[in-house]
DNA sequence: CGGCGCGTAAGGTTTTTCCTCACAATGGCG
DNA sequence: CGCCATTGTGAGGAAAAACCTTACGCGCCG
């Protein structure tokens, strides 16, 4: 990082727990904590001040929580990583913070090795996640892959009739996925009726549905 | 697990590999090779037939790879956790594999230590993934966070306008839309007028696209 | 050979959309 | 205090799209 040690800035409630993340920090030569605070607020300021690479901060605190202080961190584009320090393994919180733009999570009771890793993966621009939170993750992912049923009535789809549900789902109108298909917007009326016949659907809403639950909608 | 030992079946094409992982798993007093194929069709018949408690699965194989075998095993119910081994840190078959019901993903070189852990932690019913694999998803998750500009220009509608583009993108006609709002069809129109002119948009597929990028369809 | 599935398409009726206009209530703001 | 922008509500009418029915060639399978 700049002119070397990896500037980082502890933010959590309570000094002991302070105190303590600076005794492990100090051990690596190339991290350095360069400033404290015990708000979401004063992650802020402290950002804005100091222009450290990593903000190792709590998830819950009194005025303005992790959550909150990440989001706006990410809204000033501070160039700071921020590692989420949580209390026990909260896994609904996870995604949550990883949209808000946390690069790292990790449970208070790591092992000190694995805060110094933590903070040297987030420095280095990675994405720093414990197994349990990675499972958790993994899991939400895999919730989506549940819809078998529906996949099974698309798959009966030919190949144009699939490709006419994905447009209609997607908001295009006959006129236009003819225009991207090449052919009628006559025979693109045909696919759609084909479609509700075999789906045993009717309503264009349907259709998002359906596309919804195959995750055809992804980008 | 049943009567004590993780029963494994071990599925590479190469049977070096094979022979590697065997002494490897063979080091853990827990865990029993119980079988051992070469293509993901093994896979199959030899869950079936030998009931094991996970699947060590190699990604690349020549006839039916490693996240086909699993999408056939998840659709035929089998009990069977599926660990997938990969050459190198392909993060980009992570998403899919997990989709298609893959318990765990490892790169070979992996350190045996590190190979053990994942079999108990799959047959256990968790899901491991190291941290290479952890961060593909974490920033696939981060992306979509992304589309700041959208949300502001959403805030700016009135929650009516809002409401009405929410519905519109599911794919409900004015209509449908008045009926469930409680107003005319005729409103309906004149609130997806001033949609369209506050956000500088003109088709259905741009409400669509807009709702999916601020995850207003997602179940 | 006669269906059957599939890709293609047209005609005609019914709905929806799209655009313009309208009006009352509300809430600043000079 | 009037004025004007914003918001919720709605109508009328032209244009577009959806919906339903019918049709035809082609390859395939019993």
């Amino acid at each position: 990082m700049r002119d070397g040690a990896i500037r980082v800035v502890l933010v959590d409630d309570h000094a002991v727990v302070r105190a303590g993340l600076k005794a492990v920090l100090g051990t690596a030569k190339d991290i350095e904590v360069i400033g404290e605070g015990s708000t979401g607020k004063d992650a802020i300021s402290l950002a804005e001040r100091l222009n450290p690479d990593v903000i190792v901060m709590d998830l819950s605190m009194g005025e303005m929580d992790g959550a909150e202080a990440t989001k706006e961190l990410v809204r000033k584009k501070a160039l700071a990583k921020v590692l989420i320090l949580t209390m026990h393994a909260e896994d609904s919180y996870l995604v949550p913070l990883l949209e808000a733009g946390a690069s790292g999570y990790l449970v208070k009771s790591a092992a000190d090795r694995e805060l110094i890793d933590a903070v040297r993966a987030v420095a280095h621009g990675d994405v720093y996640m414990q197994p349990s939170a990675a499972r958790a993750l993994a899991q939400r992912i895999q919730r989506r892959a549940e819809h078998a049923d529906e996949r099974t009535k698309f798959e009966k789809l030919t190949e144009r009739e699939q490709n006419v549900l994905k447009f209609v789902a997607r908001g295009y109108s006959a006129p236009e996925i003819g225009e991207k298909l090449f052919i009628s917007p006559k025979t693109v009326d045909t696919y759609k009726q084909r479609i509700n016949e075999k789906l045993g659907i009717a309503h264009r809403s349907d259709y998002v549905d359906f596309a919804l639950k195959l995750g055809l909608l992804a980008e």
